[in-house]
DNA sequence: CCCAGATGTGAACGATGCATACACCGTAGG
DNA sequence: CCTACGGTGTATGCATCGTTCACATCTGGG
């Protein structure tokens, strides 16, 4: 355990810092790629010692990206632990738009980049948002094909939270979006029952 | 009228050239930020040639941007010129997203960059986009919210691409993304009149 | 013909990612 | 106690990048 010392030369956990570092520098200039260099500087430290603790910038990225997940992961529970209708749900989704709107840099890290599958933290972290997924869903709507209804919601507000993040729609008020969020996903789900079982997608309405 | 000559110090186009070798870059080596200096080798010209034609950098990832979304337009146009059904609106659907995997940097470039809005073409080619969708979702959907369903599809087209291209989900043959789309893509659309701005009763299944 | 403006060149600056060699420091073994 | 070692931070250097500026070179209109 290395305890915080008030040393100057050693850092204390310049690991953690660096992430801390990482996650300000996000927040605080939303474009400009995260620059390992800044990092060090915030961190009060030489160019060239976060390398001691990230093999390089990827590696630094893949960390932050994987706090990120664990975050949106607690922000999608705080919005509600264990969602069941489609309100409940849908206010989930509500929660996930807002979390990319409030910390555009961090969900550009997690999803934008071109991401080398290579990092195992990173893919343990988006495994487990996608099985939270298919875990509410698969609850909300028992007897339906899960696997299928979760991918496609996961895809709407995925998509929703890209194209807001890119000025594609009207994210003027927080109001604005999460009616839309709402009235999306509504209508997915109201649309459920046609996911079920061994549907094929076939059996479209050919009204 | 420029007409290439075989002469050496100016190029005849260097501006179509530059976009050209843009493109070239971005196909080959999908990861890799698009180098100015790169486009500019390429073209084989001096690495300052090329701001004679483009401010900075962005505005070259910008116009090879615009060009995408132009090259995405005929591409859809191709799968279907005036879908109408849902199952014409899904192979237009799975076409969008077979691009996106088709041209992951170009995609990228085209979406996952911030993107500052200054940019006159881009918003033009993006606004042209969306109202393509909006023109055949409400030609297939009439008396429904065109907006509303339209910016739904374009969100859940948008986000499987992109959850494809950051591997986050089952991409191994273009049939299992085929197929999955398809299925999302009607999903969707056998909820649609749940969407009609007049609340067509429709039989909304269990509320 | 000839000059002005458009276009391409070269050198240069500061920033970045990264590798390598070195300096510092706490701690374990004698 | 003291010494050698390994983990941690530093200094330096290289290649690349974006961008600027002064200069060279073409080309078309008077």
């Amino acid at each position: 355990m290395p305890r915080p010392r008030p040393n100057t030369y050693h850092h204390g956990d310049l690991r953690a810092a660096c992430l801390r570092a990482a996650r300000e520098l996000l927040e605080e200039d939303g474009s400009a790629a995260l620059s390992l260099r800044a990092v060090a500087r915030r961190a009060g430290v030489s160019a060239t010692a976060p390398y001691r603790h990230y093999s390089d910038r990827e590696a630094l990225v893949s960390a932050v990206a994987a706090e990120g997940y664990r975050e949106l992961a607690e922000h999608l529970a705080r919005a509600h632990p264990a969602p069941s209708t489609p309100d409940e749900l849908a206010a989930v989704a509500v929660a996930y738009v807002r979390f990319a709107l409030e910390h555009p840099a961090l969900f550009r890290a997690m999803f934008a980049e071109p991401c080398d599958p290579t990092s195992e933290e990173r893919v343990a972290a988006t495994e487990a948002i996608s099985a939270y997924v298919r875990t509410i869903v698969g609850a909300a709507f028992p007897g339906v094909d899960a696997e299928a209804l979760s991918t496609t919601v996961w895809a709407l507000v995925h998509g929703l939270a890209f194209l807001h993040l890119d000025g594609k729609l009207d994210s003027s008020s927080p109001e604005t979006v999460a009616a839309q969020v709402t009235s999306a996903v509504h209508a997915l789900f109201s649309a459920a029952p046609a996911l079920s079982g061994t549907a094929r997608g076939t059996a479209g309405p050919t009204a």
